[in-house]
DNA sequence: AGCACGCCGACT
DNA sequence: GTCGGCGTGCTC
């Protein structure tokens, strides 16, 4: 009898094994990677096969039959399932939620291919007696080879020399592309003596088939692209793939573009695909038609193979961390994936993570630098401005006066402007609006949050509570301040400040729409407005050469986001924004307000010094345990009762404590529970435990040895973003 | 995840 | 005496 062994696609932590299915006779061609359609429990769930095998072994209850068949090919490639059981292993999820991953939507859903029918002639002739215009019609056909059948209009032709046998119908398979219509911008590049030398350097093993990580850490507008363009052809002049990966495909029209005016067979990934189009992708790239894959964290899920390349641009952007189980972060994921596919890697920025610059300095990375903008164009002039020195001067504005100068002027010089506004919502944070002093946990030294609800301020880390101070506990002022919240004024301010300008809103809420991103950055471009203003989606990678100026209205709205990586976001975001200006021939000029200027990530950042900034930094990181000393583990309790969630989190920690951090080898550290940022959602209640680990394997030895990975209870995230 | 089985409180 | 609460366990 033949069976296969199938792993079921359920949304069931619990379900760690395979189960074994008769394989029908109609279906006897299954093999490894196909994905099915079986009969589970009361339901009907979709499943993949992991082993086909004749046996005639006995079982102590019926087996049930594969219903269905959902692909007409294998879906799993032999790279896919390796993948997919490292990540399984590595985030301690179930193997089906790993193999899911590299499918389109939760569920397998058939769907037919789009075909569009053929009519050729017949191979055997055979003589028959036809009209004229049958006649006529085999004639025209035979010159042509084929004819689609959509272009005959008659179909009783077609029926009667069908019957004859003179004529075959052919059905082949369509593919769909929604980005074939980009506009590609081509450009007669000459690389620099930097790029030309990072190019040398990678293309060596490259072509050498041997794996190696590299950091290249360029300024913005150094031209980092074009150095992916350039190590892309060398991988595809070898007959293998590439892989480039980017935070947010919508907010990166810009690489695409450059792309497609390099290559013709680039494919772009990206969540807004539809499943039938992701399949036709899928296709294409198993048939091999198909060595270049863009796109963001989802794209390191397709059938590519080969992979000579793979690219993680902008490697620190937050976006590349999966929010939701497993929790996988992609840079972690594409490094594995470059292992075992003998991939040279890139990670890109002109910001890096603390973690990735960490191991470039420590040998882990090859380190590539880029200190000059292409053409030789200056890095914008940045200049901090002291808010607390403006109040005092009398204004109470959000523009300073040296923002509110600087865009007249480029008004009247009919230059444009961007304006950064962070509002990273809820999180509130105290601060004496004279000193700049904000008030920090005395354990860790973290922001506290403020409470509304029981009006105190807590540490989410060392459960330190106190009561607001009334007066600043450094200077003695009363002028104390709770900021984070009501700052989207800013489009009436605008047009009340500045009547003449032509303003531009651009957030989440704008551009919820696809494509309008696009719409919006190029109704910019155009010049039929002057000031563009938003959240930090406002400062990613575009390039628009008529922009000058450039306003971040409050730094500390990110710095005093309460979270150890707070400092590196806050110099990142100056960076990045600070990078819009002057990237044609007009020099730019930025102007970043805030509170705290003595701030290390704000003064660094004003200097575009990311060395002295990391310099001045990862002694905190050290101190404090954080990465890149640490890995962190997040365990996110929940339930609808909240004390008996709390006790099952507290054992928890007593356990660690007392199997783990009290007796290992490593440094292992574990705080909680603690309420979780969000501490009541949809009616549950959510504790967070943060273990800090020199191990990350003796971690997760706890964890299965707990049965943490199969509890309803609780969600696991390797390498959280946020500690709450 | 669902759905069934199963063991303790308030009701016709 | 039963209806029903959701805790625990199973699905080839």
């Amino acid at each position: 009898m033949l069976t296969a062994e199938i792993c079921v696609n359920l949304a069931a932590k619990n379900i760690f094994q395979v189960y074994t299915y008769v394989v029908p006779q109609k279906f006897s061609f299954l093999k490894k990677g196909w994905r099915v359609i079986v009969p589970f429990g009361a339901k009907i769930v979709d499943g993949f096969i992991m082993e086909v095998k004749d046996t005639d072994k006995k079982f102590d209850f019926e087996l049930k039959e594969i219903f269905d068949v959902v692909d007409n090919e294998i879906w799993f490639t032999p790279p896919m399932f390796a993948m997919a059981s490292w990540i399984a292993d590595f985030y301690l999820c179930p193997l089906s939620q790993a193999m899911a991953l590299f499918m389109a939507g939760t569920h397998s859903k058939k769907i037919p291919p789009k075909t569009e029918i053929f009519i050729k002639p017949a191979e055997i002739f055979s003589e028959t007696k036809l009209t004229k215009t049958q006649e006529n019609f085999l004639q025209n056909l035979r010159e042509r080879g084929e004819i689609p059948l959509k272009e005959i209009k008659s179909s009783s032709i077609i029926k009667k020399l069908l019957e004859k046998n003179l004529i075959v119908k052919e059905s082949r398979r369509i593919l769909r592309d929604s980005y074939a219509n980009v506009d590609a911008v081509q450009k007669n590049i000459t690389l620099t003596a930097e790029q030309k030398k990072a190019v040398d350097t990678v293309q060596l093993f490259i072509k050498s088939k041997m794996h190696a990580g590299f950091l290249l850490h360029g300024v913005t507008g150094s031209g980092k692209t074009q150095v992916y363009i350039e190590l892309t052809k060398i991988a595809r002049q070898l007959g293998r793939s590439a892989l480039i990966l980017v935070p947010e495909i919508s907010l990166t029209g810009q690489i695409v573009k450059s792309f497609k005016a390099h290559f013709s067979e680039v494919t772009v990934i990206h969540s807004g695909l539809s499943i039938a189009e992701r399949n036709d992708i899928f296709y294409k790239i198993r048939k091999g038609e198909v060595g270049i894959v863009i796109g963001a964290r989802s794209a390191l899920f397709t059938p590519l193979d080969n992979i000579g390349l793979i690219v993680v641009d902008e490697e620190q952007d937050s976006s590349y961390k999966q929010d939701a189980p497993p929790f996988y972060h992609a840079k972690i994921i594409a490094e594995q994936f470059a292992k075992i596919q003998n991939a040279v890697i890139i990670f890109g920025s002109a910001t890096p993570s603390f973690e990735t610059y960490y191991r470039a300095k420590s040998g882990k990375l090859f380190y590539l630098e880029f200190s000059h903008r292409i053409s030789n164009n200056p890095l914008p002039q940045v200049e901090c401005v002291d808010m607390r020195v403006e109040l005092k001067a009398g204004n109470k504005s959000v523009l300073s006066f040296a923002l509110k100068n600087l865009l007249e002027e480029t008004l009247k010089n009919q230059q444009q402007a961007i304006l950064l506004l962070n509002k990273r919502g809820y999180s509130t944070f105290v601060m004496c609006r004279d000193c700049g002093e904000t008030v920090r946990c005395p354990e860790c030294g973290l922001p506290m949050h403020y409470h509304i609800t029981d009006k105190t301020l807590k540490c989410h880390y060392c459960e330190v509570e106190k009561i607001p101070p009334k007066i600043c506990p450094k200077c003695g002022s009363k002028r104390i301040k709770y900021f984070g919240t009501g700052t989207q004024k800013l489009e009436e301010i605008l047009s009340e400040e500045l009547p003449q300008a032509k303003i531009l809103r651009m957030d989440r809420d704008t551009t919820a729409k696809k494509f309008a991103y696009d719409e919006i950055l190029e109704s910019f471009r155009r010049g039929d407005f002057d000031i563009l203003f938003g959240t930090k989606m406002v400062a990613k990678g575009h390039d628009i050469p008529n922009v000058t100026a450039v306003g971040i209205l409050s730094a500390d709205s990110v710095l005093n986001f309460p979270d150890f990586r707070a400092a590196e976001e806050c110099f990142d975001l100056i960076t990045q924004a600070a990078g819009r200006a002057g990237r044609g021939d007009l020099p730019g000029k930025v102007i970043v307000q805030t509170y705290n200027t003595e701030a290390d990530a704000v003064k660094f950042a004003c200097q575009q010094d990311f060395k002295s900034f990391y310099d001045a930094e990862i002694s905190k990181r050290e101190f404090l345990f954080f990465p890149p000393f640490s890995r962190l583990v997040k365990l996110i309790f929940t339930s609808k009762n909240k004390e008996k969630i709390f006790d099952a989190a507290e054992r928890i920690v007593n356990s660690f404590k007392l199997e783990v951090a009290t007796n290992s080898a490593t440094r292992q550290e574990i705080f909680g529970p603690i309420p979780a940022a969000i501490e009541n959602l949809r009616g549950e209640f959510r504790f967070v435990v943060l273990i800090k680990t020199a191990d990350l394997e003796i971690v997760r030895g706890f964890l299965r040895l707990h049965n943490l990975q199969i509890s309803p209870n609780v969600q696991i995230d390797f390498d959280p973003l946020t500690t709450n």
